[in-house]
RNA sequence: CGGGAUGUAGCGCAGCCUGGUAAGCGCGCCUGCCCCGGGAGCAGGAGGUCGUGGGUUCAAAUCCCACCAUCCCGACCA
């Protein structure tokens, strides 16, 4: 492709938009560009790397036997009302009626439109298992999109299905799906862990996610370098740290006038916040209870809710607090509250004279300790770890890390085939309802998550499988132009994918543009061609130049990119 | 949806406080010359409903009100 007349433009500024630095890249080298609030063009160069994503996807996905189709993204509503998430979905769905009055929404994700075809499709066990995925666009309108492609409304998605007999055989798809993942995000350069997570609103059990590395991610993880344990934070289990065990002091009372916050407590008794008991109140259908936790750590309300085995779970009202307990939220302490249930955390039993409030204005206590000033009622594990905290597994210290959700698996089991009463003829001639997984990629997002973890100060370093190009051949003067060009004529004959950078430009804005571009290989023919007769090859990771014979380019390329993949 | 911020040329910004001088700068774009190994130089040029609507005023990019859009934090989220 010549440059000149190629849809293409680089800027050295990147849009005040942009927080993350895939996300300037994206915009600073011409990938995407925006029309609305998670709505993007992908550029020719960007939407190079999502088919080249795609193709890569297609070739894992093919070793499994999943079968390649497309479905609707407008879509009856009739099966959502079916499966319930008409209703339940949210707002994220995008409902509207077509001329007639009819309701449809824009997908967001295809379990109710794969399990009605497959239902109509298959009525026999001999058919199964049945895997089959898509490539297409999704629609959620998401309360705040972020990060460019990292959380858009619009966005490409790879979304698989897997119609199963029963269990055993879905639990077979689901680890050879593992596989097959584990090996498309290693083949798009990326660095990732695999974590235990949440359903959701999509539903089922057993359900695992794939977590990019990287700073600017949403998801936060937990990470045991030791025995390798992962888990999302808010599943995480840990331990805290043991503290030195100390001799129990005497409690007393002190004056903490206005300091109510942990940090305010801490700063003015000059304490760590993991010296303070933090309690704090809930209003649940068995009444008020009373939270304990260390003052470093944060309350996991999920935890708490499967701990406690209560379904309304709410942070009580300063003025019930008040009325409840006689002061203001900032001076509450366990001690004297024996009336109430009083839920500790595992941090404050592990934890020796702490400080806490003392149920009256403006005072705290000093030296409190549980079991001998106060009786827990329940004690478990109802925070977030920190990082620090110990494995569960091997008694190592964890570290929290960030992440981008990359990917998704789920064994539904057989939720959406009940809802949609999808079943086949068993071996003895009975129905039953298909067993199901689903497994998802973000296919746009891995673009922002692929460049987060390559890319430098020059701009992105494409993993050679999926770069858009593989080389671009640079003159560096009207001189070498035609030179050029019969390298990039023989490069493209040999069936290297070539840029030729023949814009009247000065050599510095072509070489900073192929290296904010990414291509892995520049082909530079100048001064070197001119005095030595020999082309340039120089790579954009590692900066290494080796000169070649103009005859033999289009062999070494090949060599080189081989070797690259 | 709560908190914070921003909207002036394709992009990045100044001007606003203290209304009138003035629609301005840099990048990019077009023409010509000159350059050509890491974002050159000179000369000329195109490009604007100052987010939208209303109000105040002789006069509004500038002051006031409302709305819209966008971004960040949080909540939320296959």
């Amino acid at each position: 492709m010549r440059l000149s007349q190629y849809l293409f433009s680089t800027s050295k500024e990147s849009s005040k938009e942009a927080e993350y630095s895939s996300h300037k890249l994206m915009l600073r080298a011409g990938l995407i560009k925006k029309f609305a609030a998670g709505i993007y063009s992908y550029l020719p160069l960007g939407y190079r790397v999502l088919a080249k994503i795609s193709s890569v996807i297609e070739d894992e996905m093919d070793h499994i036997g999943a079968q390649r189709l497309l479905l609707p993204f407008l879509q009856p509503a009739h099966l959502w009302k079916k499966s319930g998430r008409w209703r339940n979905y949210g707002k994220e769905l995008v409902r509207f009626q077509d001329r007639k009055g009819a309701d449809f929404a824009l997908g967001p994700t295809h379990e109710e439109i794969i399990t009605q075809l497959v239902k109509e499709e298959i009525s026999s066990y001999k058919r199964l298992p049945l895997t089959l995925y898509q490539i297409q666009t999704k629609f959620r309108d998401e309360l705040r999109p972020r990060g460019g492609v990292i959380r858009a409304r619009e966005f490409l998605m790879k979304d698989a299905y897997s119609f199963c007999r029963n269990k055993e055989e879905l639990i077979s798809v689901y680890q050879k799906m593992k596989g097959v993942y584990e090996r498309i995000f290693s083949r798009c350069g990326l660095n990732y862990k695999v974590v235990e997570a949440d359903t959701g609103p999509i539903g089922g059990k057993v359900s695992e996610e794939f977590i990019a590395l990287a700073s600017s991610g949403e998801d936060k993880i937990v990470v045991c370098k030791h025995c390798g344990y992962t888990a999302k934070l808010e599943k995480a289990e840990y331990e805290p740290l043991e503290e030195a065990q100390n001799e129990l002091k005497a409690m007393k009372e002190v004056s903490t006038p206005n300091a109510r916050t942990v940090q305010e407590v801490s700063q003015f008794l000059h304490c760590r916040p993991r010296d303070i008991l933090k309690t704090i109140f809930y209003q649940t259908e068995k009444g008020l209870i009373a939270v304990l936790i260390r003052g470093d750590h944060q309350i996991n309300e999920a935890k708490l809710k499967t701990l406690l085995k209560v379904k309304k779970l709410e942070i009580a009202g300063n003025n019930l607090i008040k009325e409840e307990i006689g002061v203001e939220p900032g001076f509450t302490g366990p001690v004297g509250l024996d009336k109430y249930r009083l839920i500790a955390d595992n941090t404050v039993m592990r934890s020796q004279n702490l400080v806490a409030g003392a149920n009256r204005k403006d005072t705290h206590l000093l030296n409190v300790n549980a079991g001998r000033d106060f009786q827990p009622t329940i004690i478990g594990d109802i925070g977030f770890p920190l990082s620090g905290d110990m494995c569960p597994f091997c008694k190592s210290r964890m570290e929290v890390r960030r992440g981008i959700e990359i990917g998704h698996l789920f064994q539904l089991g057989e939720v959406y085939s009940r809802s949609l009463k999808a079943t086949f003829l068993n071996e003895k001639g009975e129905e039953d309802y298909f067993v199901m997984g689903c497994y998802g990629i973000g296919v746009s997002r891995l673009l922002a998550a692929i460049i987060e973890q390559n890319h430098d100060s020059q701009g992105v370093i494409w993993p050679p499988e999926i770069t858009p190009f593989q080389a671009i051949v640079i003159p560096t003067s009207e001189k070498t132009l035609k030179v050029a060009e019969d390298i990039y004529q023989d490069l493209k004959d040999h069936g290297v994918e070539t840029l030729w950078d023949d814009r009247d430009l000065s050599a510095g804005v072509k070489f900073n543009d192929a290296d904010l571009v990414g291509i892995p290989f520049k082909v530079i023919v100048g001064d070197t061609f001119l005095k030595e007769d020999r082309i340039e090859i120089k790579t954009r990771r590692e900066a290494k130049i080796e000169k070649v014979r103009k005859n033999m380019i289009s062999q070494r390329m090949k060599e080189l990119t081989q070797d690259a993949k």
